[in-house]
DNA sequence: TTCTGCATACCGACTAGTCGGTCGGTTCAT
DNA sequence: ATGAACCGACCGACTAGTCGGTATGCAGAA
């Protein structure tokens, strides 16, 4: 079952012990062995459950609005509070495959690169309407990805910046001035 | 000797085994184990020694500059120039540590600390200076490093944006644009 | 209805291998 | 002769994956 998510996110690809997993189960290892053929592949279909799930919830929200600057916002803000109240997923979406090891690369691409194009492709849009300015989108994304990444690595570290109530409206501000976005004032909360 | 940088950044923490670090060195395992406590503190060593020679090299570079932003391009451009030309430094520094699992945690927050508030000193100064917006310096600064960060693990993992060539270029426009540094022409290459 | 055979799902003791760290001992400069 | 520096065979702990076996359900033969 899935709940070995729970470890996964607690010790880190290395440290969880398949014992373990198989031990907060109702089954044995024999048998979540022949539901999973590796580790491996166990930790990826956790990762390919929770990162979809993540991406869907985005982009219905997402599918909500028509411009692409707004876009852009309520996808920060759906990652930043989706995150931000869930630890384990945060830590095991952002931190806890490295420890896999080289294998672990093309996992992270894959995952990140998903959220990354769903960047990209509301930036391309706010270009198309005019409401930034004609950067390097695919760049531009990676910035955002990795600027909101650090944010909340370092919440799950430290515990300092509140992904929401500090970093959100800072981070909106400042991703957005970066593609050139004219700057609004604000009228709801 | 430090020529363990090696092993750890081909395999990572993890999988980079003591009996392996000492065939590459003319030493035996008692003996390194008579400097080093633990592979953990081997570790550590290392990470301490590369990443204060990188900071160095930035804050001798910075030094050159009086302006806040000027400084803070001329941080940036070391960064990606540095880690850009030496794929080991960087998967080293970026990547590797991660399979120490959660024993890494302080330490990665102190190495990138020392590394953000590098950038952050020179917000205060652009900011002090006028040059630009009053923003919040701290979690600009955590953008600044997450956005470099990215570009360097994608680029690492992948090989595609050439962190000089393509990334820094729209970085350092980006980056600027969001924390309201007016834009220059260009003068030199 | 009963029997048989086969596949799916599940069990858990065990194997085989890895690797950090140790320790009794040696070398050699002072 | 003292102790810092060094040696390397060995130990103990850990764990991914295996494998011979069991339980269950169901299709078709008798």
């Amino acid at each position: 079952m899935e709940a070995a998510e729970a470890v996964f996110s607690e010790k880190g690809y290395h440290d969880a012990a398949m014992d373990e997993i198989v031990r907060r189960t109702n089954m044995s290892k024999g048998g979540l062995y022949f539901h999973f053929p590796s580790k491996e592949r166990l930790f990826f279909s956790v990762m390919d459950h929770l990162g979809q799930r993540l991406v869907d919830r985005i982009e219905a929200r997402i599918a909500q609005e028509s411009e692409g600057v707004a876009r852009l916002e309520v996808a920060l803000s759906t990652v930043l509070e989706s995150l931000g109240k869930r630890r384990r997923l945060a830590k095991l979406l952002l931190i806890q495959g490295y420890s896999m090891g080289n294998a672990f690369e093309k996992k992270r691409v894959e995952v990140y690169s998903r959220f990354a194009s769903l960047i990209k492709d509301n930036l391309d849009l706010a270009v198309k309407e005019g409401a930034i300015l004609p950067v390097d989108t695919e760049i531009a994304s990676y910035l955002w990805v990795g600027a909101i990444n650090e944010v909340l690595i370092r919440w799950l570290y430290t515990g300092k910046p509140d992904p929401v109530k500090e970093a959100l409206p800072e981070l909106k501000r400042m991703l957005l001035r970066g593609v050139g976005a004219k700057e609004r004032v604000k009228i709801g909360g």
